[in-house]
DNA sequence: TACAGTACCATGTTATTCCATAAGTATGCA
DNA sequence: TGCATACTTATGGAATAACATGGTACTGTA
């Protein structure tokens, strides 16, 4: 079952280390414990899967069209794989966000981490809940 | 392949562990003995499958898409996913109920199991009783 | 030397595994 | 057909392992 589901909060401390719920760490190939993740083009969250959906996205870009084409009018694929950083899950199941990554999802103590199958989100759980209540319910 | 059928009543302990009764747990595959569950999106129960039903979820999903999709627009897969969990099922047959889904169904100390097929269903006896009442039976 | 980043260790809590028992069901034999 | 035996199933409790989390020590760098 390699998909990210549910969802788990847990604490952040001061310098941004928070703990990968075990069920995700899981998903993750054993060999290269580490996750890729960006800001969210579209949401205050920062968007997460592990390194190998990288060259899912990156295949779709065509790099020759890139090299003659504006930047303003490149795919979204392009802003992704220029925002996205590997970050490596310590021994202790542990990773550290970069402080702006931590802003932009207005994280303050507590982190909301949500399994979208193949991906899955980190969230301020009151941001979340903001969103969710603009239309989110079903 | 074979089927949920019929509906059991099994008793749910202080820590929400419970059996799954025989007959589900041999229409899933003996290889991976879990089962993936939910809080339903429409009742007061918790949606159950075997896992790869889960992958056919997921499946429903693009994933690229909802990079660049605000999650308030995604579609309910999407919320599926976020909501649930595997559980192994143990040497004797036992799952344990997350306290926060045996909140939702209303589950006491006992819980009735439902099958419909592909999927089945787990609520509190009193909560099923009522749901078919009020128009739910055929 | 001060700082940020990283690795290591320690602990309380929660979840999982193991063992024991009882009840019910099927099986075999006289 | 009646009775005894062996299994499966459900359930309760206790031992064990895993997890999340806080803290400290080490590393390299400015």
């Amino acid at each position: 079952m390699p998909l990210f589901t549910s969802t788990y909060i847990n604490k952040v401390d001061k310098k941004g280390r928070v703990s990968v719920p075990a069920s995700f760490r899981a998903t993750i190939p054993s060999e290269d414990q580490s996750v890729a993740v960006f800001p969210s083009l579209v949401s205050k969250a920062i968007e997460g899967f592990d390194c190998s959906y990288l060259e899912h996205i990156s295949e779709r870009l065509n790099n020759y069209e890139m090299l003659i084409t504006p930047i303003q009018k490149q795919e979204p694929a392009a802003k992704i794989l220029s925002k996205s950083i590997t970050i490596s899950i310590d021994a202790d199941g542990r990773i550290v966000l970069p402080q702006d990554f931590i802003k932009h999802a207005g994280i303050t103590d507590r982190a909301l981490f949500v399994g979208l199958g193949r991906t899955f989100q980190i969230w301020g759980p009151e941001e979340y809940d903001c969103a969710m209540a603009q239309g989110g319910g079903t």
